[in-house]
DNA sequence: TAAGAAATCGATTGCGCAATCGTTTTCTTA
DNA sequence: TAAGAAAACGATTGCGCAATCGATTTCTTA
């Protein structure tokens, strides 16, 4: 900036409100300037006008997986608005572990973010509460902490359960199996809890053989359906805690010779793009996830420009997308 | 820092060798030192830092998208050698957008990121170079560029093209449909010669209006093998520019009444993970994803410390993952 | 015990920039 | 044409830190 300054002949000030446009500077001058900074190739140095103005234009996103296409999505639709705001976004990938959560969060702060988003974490409130106290905007995205003063976006995972179990049990089904996430998140047990209530509404008993744990992985959904299918007394539908584990489940079934939906119908959740492409394509909750994406990090950076915004909690609403496997 | 410092009775640069251990402190000057950073809750400033030392610890990646599977595998394999090495990654989408490619590499650089990942970029070399010429670390991943003094990895498209079409035609298929991605993409247009080269090699004459031109997402693989099962004489096999559009023409396949592989069979490109859970599970060609990811942030991590290393091209081998598509 | 060696610590500078507080020049208008 | 208003620019400081250069204190050992 020095060297610009001492080709076009005026001060670094000069320079700096030229490039910032931040106070007039006669077009004589500014095209001197300009002139300088195309001659010696001159590249704002961002980290140092970081420093000076406490802002770095960048946000910190923690994501269970990115190679989830579950949060990959969510996440592209983050950093699209991230792009079109200005914002860089810098890439976390938790795998669920609370320390790594944790390490990421503090090198996050370390590298003076301008607030973090959390997809799907699954942080103690302890330690929320701890990082919020650092006066750094914070978004909790799929993640639900009741009765706590924090933004947070989430769809309404129970009632897409509930949706999914309906729609099985109008299908005639009486016997539905479940694969489930990890408990401990809430997005997961709230899919389970929907599931309870629309059999209980139904009168039709809880058989907890017919629950079993997954982990979200195409490997698990494909375990747990075999395991459900190898019962004495299968059960003639599944509904899968995400759509990785219903493509799992399909595969199950069409690895045993099992037409779908006719001898076994399957459910999944999250309706990512690739479920209307399975064979056959698969019923799904849709969750909005693009407006997941967008609207958390629209509320995120609302806050860091504007800091007293009143906190709020948003629920997405999901939708049943009826295909063929159902 | 100076608040520690006060707060321990020491000077400022005691603090600064006690976070980063660079020279010997006294254990009991230590201890009152980490006291202080305790007690007062400290936070080192990494942007500070980073000012000082010239060094980010931050790399820059982009991709063309995020979200599809194949880019987001790589990304997180990239992210995770990243974060093993103490390395942030920033994450930017181009959509294969030159314009955004260019814009996103300069905020990079003004960034002042450690060293930048070009994964499947289409920049054209005078801009490569003009951010080499930067004395900015690059690596290329899944492009490139021939006789140009620059860092690369890539899979063997080419072979990878051959080993599918081959595969094909040993299984008596004659008329090979092929759905190929963008043609300016080198990755992309490799696959295509060699899909040439095995028709040529078996003396099987390569019929244009069965190659068309698909956008590496899942519907356009449907678009256009529906294309290809409308023609007259339709192909009885089909090779995939990647496993999306494989998805997407499966899909078409089912969607039409058609059996895979009895009456079409399809090959894909990527293996990625779900190729194995597709009913029926997809024959692809396996590419060294993980390898791919650490082995380019590998390599550029060791170009950032060591700065005197040859320029090197690697290119890795690729595989055929016979499942029953075809 | 003296004097050199080793251990331990501090004052200060500058990384590249934005912004505050100025100064100087040019324009108005009576 | 003088004097105030407005326009245009500059010198300097400090953001938080690492690192240079240096000072002081505490061992050693003959």
């Amino acid at each position: 900036m020095r060297d610009v300054a001492k080709h076009a002949g005026v001060s670094v000030s000069t320079v700096s409100h030229v490039i910032n446009e931040t106070r007039h500077v006669s077009t004589d001058t500014r095209q001197r300037v300009l002139g300088a900074m195309d001659a010696l190739n001159y590249q704002p140095n961002r980290l140092a006008r970081s420093l000076r103005v406490k802002k770095t234009q960048t946000i910190g996103m923690i994501v269970p997986d990115s190679s989830n296409p579950f949060f990959s999505e969510i996440a592209r639709h983050i950093e699209d608005y991230c792009f079109e705001q200005g914002y860089s976004v810098i890439l976390c990938n938790s795998d669920g572990d609370l320390d790594k959560e944790l390490f990421y969060a503090n090198v996050l702060v370390e590298k003076q973010v301008d607030g973090i988003l959390f997809v799907a974490v699954g942080l103690s409130e302890d330690n929320i509460l701890k990082l919020n106290a650092q006066r750094i905007p914070i978004m909790l995205v799929d993640r639900q902490i009741p009765n706590l003063p924090l933004d947070s976006v989430l769809a309404d995972n129970r009632r897409g359960g509930w949706l999914a179990t309906q729609h099985l049990i109008e299908h005639g089904h009486k016997r539905i199996g479940c694969i489930t996430g990890f408990s401990d998140l809430t997005p997961s047990s709230e899919r389970v809890i929907g599931y309870h209530q629309a059999l209980e509404e139904h009168n039709l008993g809880i058989d907890e053989t017919l629950i079993l744990q997954g982990d979200f992985h195409l490997q698990s959904g494909y375990d747990r359906a075999n395991q459900l299918l190898d019962m004495n007394q299968p059960p003639t539908a599944i509904f899968c805690g995400n759509d990785l584990m219903a493509i799992g489940a399909m595969r199950a079934a069409g690895g045993r010779g099992l037409r779908i939906p006719d001898d076994i119908a399957i459910v999944g959740f999250d309706d990512i793009p690739i479920a209307q492409f399975t064979n056959p394509p698969l019923t799904s909750i849709t969750q909005p996830l693009k407006k997941l994406g967008r609207l958390s990090s629209q509320l995120l950076i609302e806050r860091i420009q504007k800091k007293d915004l009143d906190v709020a909690q948003h629920m997405l609403e999901v939708d049943l997308a009826i295909r063929q496997s159902s």
